[in-house]
DNA sequence: TTGTAATCCATGATTTCCCATGTATTACCT
DNA sequence: AGGTAATACATGGGAAATCATGGATTACAA
């Protein structure tokens, strides 16, 4: 696995749709792009194909091509391949990075995520996720209920070794 | 596992939010950093979670390679999974310490820690953390009260070999 | 030609880098 | 052992590069 994203900010959305990604996450995708070279712009696909999910998906080229991989590797004509053949052929994009770091999310990548004004960047894992600010609040507080659950000081450590599963 | 982290000390904290990290736990990071050489910088990863931890947790790049492996072997999409990559690449910073062995605390992370004017480093292990000082003695105060739960004369060794956990 | 989109330029705010200094430690020599 | 030189550290300040963002300009296509 290539290298990792982290981090989370805010970044405004101007009226022709352009963003600004994290400075941290350009670095990622370049070295995670194959094509890249020193003083040019990354490339990255945007997923948006999952309609129970509010959000935009971000991969970097390494990282597309590790599921693409995958989902080669599925019977021809499954229904799980055709399913995640449009998912990730169809309700994607690819893009480039402009000279300043921003890339311009299409009037229909906004309304599906719901965003307006600003947008939420955050990682996870070898993917980040672009949310609306609100949904993403409204996300958080989701989580936390079920993190209360589990008591006040719990550490989420824990979750790492779950009990039944030798490590 | 690899080389841990030892010790604990106070550093100064610039306005720009420069700190010294231990001289110590530098040794540490560079050993622990696959891409570190001698002459350059060693990288690590804060992570900060949410508004319930009150410090924040430095991991040598070995140390969180073993965290995020731990993550992807969680089913995907999966809560536990799910959180942990909130927390452990979103709530989350990779930095490279500078020349002179200092790194940054951006505004944000200062004041996830309630950090100002000086950083309590103290060891943990394979992590290291960072207080504010006054924090700190709050939290230590606090475990001391459970610590006498045990009585007196307890031996904190005993912890290691738990009855009923086979070693 | 008239909107739409991709480029190019501009700028204030941050962040990074580079240099400087005083002090504490260690190494070394006599 | 005592003194001295040589490092390694902790910390500060300013210059330089990067970033986030907005506006204008040019290229394109309906």
């Amino acid at each position: 696995m290539a290298r990792r994203f982290r981090g989370e900010s805010v970044h405004k959305v101007d009226a022709k749709g352009r963003v600004s990604i994290p400075a941290a996450f350009r670095r990622v995708l370049e070295e995670c792009d194959p094509d890249w070279e020193e003083g040019h712009n990354p490339n990255l696909v945007l997923v948006y194909g999952d309609h129970r999910r509010k959000f935009i998906e971000g991969y970097s080229m390494t990282s597309m091509q590790e599921v693409d991989d995958k989902i080669s590797q599925l019977p021809r004509g499954s229904r799980e391949r055709r399913m995640l053949e449009q998912m990730f052929s169809g309700q994607a994009v690819q893009i480039q990075l402009d000279e300043t770091g921003r890339l311009v999310l299409s009037p229909k990548l906004r309304e599906k995520a719901g965003i307006t004004g600003e947008a939420f960047f955050i990682a996870s894992g070898d993917t980040f996720q672009i949310w609306d600010p609100g949904l993403y609040d409204a996300h958080i507080a989701e989580m936390d209920a079920w993190f209360e659950e589990y008591g006040e000081d719990f550490d989420p450590l824990t979750l790492l070794d779950p009990p039944g599963i030798g490590g």
